[in-house]
DNA sequence: ATATAACGTGTATTTTTTACACTAAGTAAT
DNA sequence: ATTACTTAGTGTAAAAAATACACGTTATAT
């Protein structure tokens, strides 16, 4: 047993992973690093958490450093203390995960210069990552795929107004596979989450789906759906 | 925006919570605390993380040096990092669980002077804890409570042969609700991971139960069990 | 008008879940 | 040995959920 006092001597650190659904694609947001070490690498968004602020703030403030993005919940899923797992010291850290739907609306600009950019990438299409990021990344979207098989939670991804075939699409990508339509639809629209809008999909080639929309309300009251006994 | 330059300034630690179950009583691990803060409180076993350890590493190194007890798998469930959480700086603690069956086996022995003693709680009778690790721990117990309906993991809590009303003990105690016998019975056997035992149940007053052992093979080849699409 | 491509729907079968109550077997006391 | 006691152990019917499976409909583009 060996009796090293150990000091206050630690740095804690936020990784982000957010998932984002365009539409079609399932994508992850990265930036690239304007800091030593790992400079000009794609790195998930993450920073060193300060003294002052809980690592749930501290979560919130490195991404909107680093993205420009601001009131997402995201969720912690896992810490990561490899002794090795940074250069520079000893830096736990902290991940946490959201998923988002992806429209034109949100530009991501980085407030700080710890970042020359941010970009949303496919997720079938990923570069070398800094650190340990790869890594992290694979344990998110192992959650992601627990995550939306107990709650329907990817309306997350959602736009505001989708259709059912858009939610098929996020369910199939996220898992990785397909999926039968009529069995789906049955399955989604029994948790009694969606209300049916009068309105149809605009500006498609071919026929027009119906609307839906998350009902949140009704959402809220979910819960558990889990294994019975 | 405040631009404060973080540095390694941090501590990180280990809480531990262990449930132990020794065949009617749902248990959990604490001990006392022999140092301030909080001296001469009941506690998480819990202490500071070495630099040259993995989180991981330090769980297991931690749990030996407070109880005595080694080589237990404990899995990493949550990282606690408020500001406040601890009164001599900024602490953040990563949090383990694990379960354990109990007998008179396992002697509990700190051997840190950092524990005045270690011993098994039970959950429906604990003390005021130290820190905020009630907090912790109930978070540790809705883990379990969400892990025991996804696969038979309440296994590692009971005694490598046992009764099915024992199991049943076990997940009423963890759920907090009853259970029917014979739907119990048929779901826990369907998982086809026990092995009947020829062997019968000594020393009770009354009809002894059937013994069972748990396979640990064909439980291997379970995962998921999850919600379908 | 026609071709195209995605939309939207139903049923039968199997599997899983739930609700529910009595007999069997072993122990302890008399 | 009889009896009283306590826990073990078992089955079925009804309801709900999961699965497998194919074609007519409709909006758009040419």
């Amino acid at each position: 047993m060996t009796e090293i006092t150990p000091g206050f001597d630690f740095a804690v650190s936020i990784d982000c992973v957010l998932f984002g659904f365009d539409g079609s694609e399932l994508k992850i947001l990265l930036i690239e690093r304007n800091e030593e070490p790992f400079k000009d690498w794609w790195a998930l968004p993450g920073n060193l958490v300060n003294k002052e602020e809980s690592v749930d703030q501290s979560a919130q403030r490195i991404l909107k450093e680093l993205t420009g993005l601001s009131d997402i919940y995201m969720e912690q899923y896992y810490a990561f203390g490899d002794v090795d797992r940074h250069p520079q010291g000893r830096v736990i850290s902290v991940a946490y995960y959201a998923m988002l739907r992806l429209g034109g609306e949100k530009p991501l600009k980085p407030l700080s210069s710890y970042a020359k950019k941010a970009q949303w990438i496919n997720v079938a299409d990923l570069p070398k990552l800094a650190f340990d990021h790869q890594h992290i990344l694979n344990k998110g979207l192992e959650k992601i795929k627990r995550r939306i098989k107990h709650l329907p939670l990817a309306f997350e991804l959602l736009p505001e107004k989708f259709t059912l075939t858009q939610v098929q699409s996020v369910y199939e990508l996220i898992l990785g596979k397909k999926l039968d339509k009529r069995n789906f639809r049955k399955k989604i629209l029994s948790f009694k989450v969606l209300k049916e809008l009068e309105e149809k999909q605009r500006g498609v080639s071919f026929r027009a789906a119906t609307l839906y929309k998350f009902d949140k309300r009704k959402y809220n009251k979910l819960f558990g759906k889990e294994i019975s006994f």
